[in-house]
DNA sequence: CTGAAACTTAAGTCGCTACTTGACTTTGTT
DNA sequence: AACAAAGTCAAGTAGCGACTTAAGTTTCAG
């Protein structure tokens, strides 16, 4: 899931979508390469749920699925946190330590 | 940046040092890959500063360097939020045409 | 109906990346 | 001193991943 973050082409897409939805041509050019490469991107992006996209006639529009972008940002809180937690910890038995140096 | 995040083998690494500091042998076992994959691993994750050690005698020991998960964590709540604004926008626009229905 | 536009799918190429093995350096133990 | 432990470095290999080209498919315009 970090693995459809990872690619700088797949970040440039959600960039743009954050502006609105476009098409699979449109992203297409902005990006510089084939259709064909750009829709293999999308099919990442709409596994990791952080795209959705919807056909209407012949052509396809894409815009951001919050939900990917979420659990993202959930895996980083969590890590960050249980980390901060920790050096709480670490500080109250330094503290500790500092008041009953015996041991 | 991502990219360092991508690879779960990493993602473990950053999990098992939110518990608390740890040798390169450890996270190796841990893995269950060689010492030298596991080098490899920490060099990234270096990089990208989301890892910090130091080697004392011939033990090398690592543990959590919070500003690559902050860098991260900055950079999705600026999608995301983005991606909020934009639909604020256009909920306003929507009420707009609502309230005044005349092209 | 003909043809172009927008996308889809399949196959192939090429570079990158994770991993291993093996040789080496440094540090600690007996 | 001699050996073991912990890590580092350098190649080498296997597989994945991003891209392309080429051949469909579907939809819309004239």
């Amino acid at each position: 899931m970090f693995h459809a973050l990872a690619d700088a082409n797949r970040r440039a897409v959600i960039e743009r979508l954050t502006r609105g939805p476009a098409t699979v041509s449109e992203l297409a050019a902005q990006l510089g390469v084939t259709v064909a490469a750009t829709v293999q991107h999308l099919q990442v992006l709409q596994d990791s749920e952080l795209v959705r996209s919807e056909k209407v006639g012949r052509v396809r529009t894409c815009q951001i699925d919050p939900a990917g972008l979420r659990n993202a940002e959930a895996w980083l809180r969590r890590q960050r946190t249980a980390w901060e937690h920790r050096l709480d910890r670490l500080g109250a038995v330094l503290d500790d330590q500092k008041k009953e140096p015996g041991s």
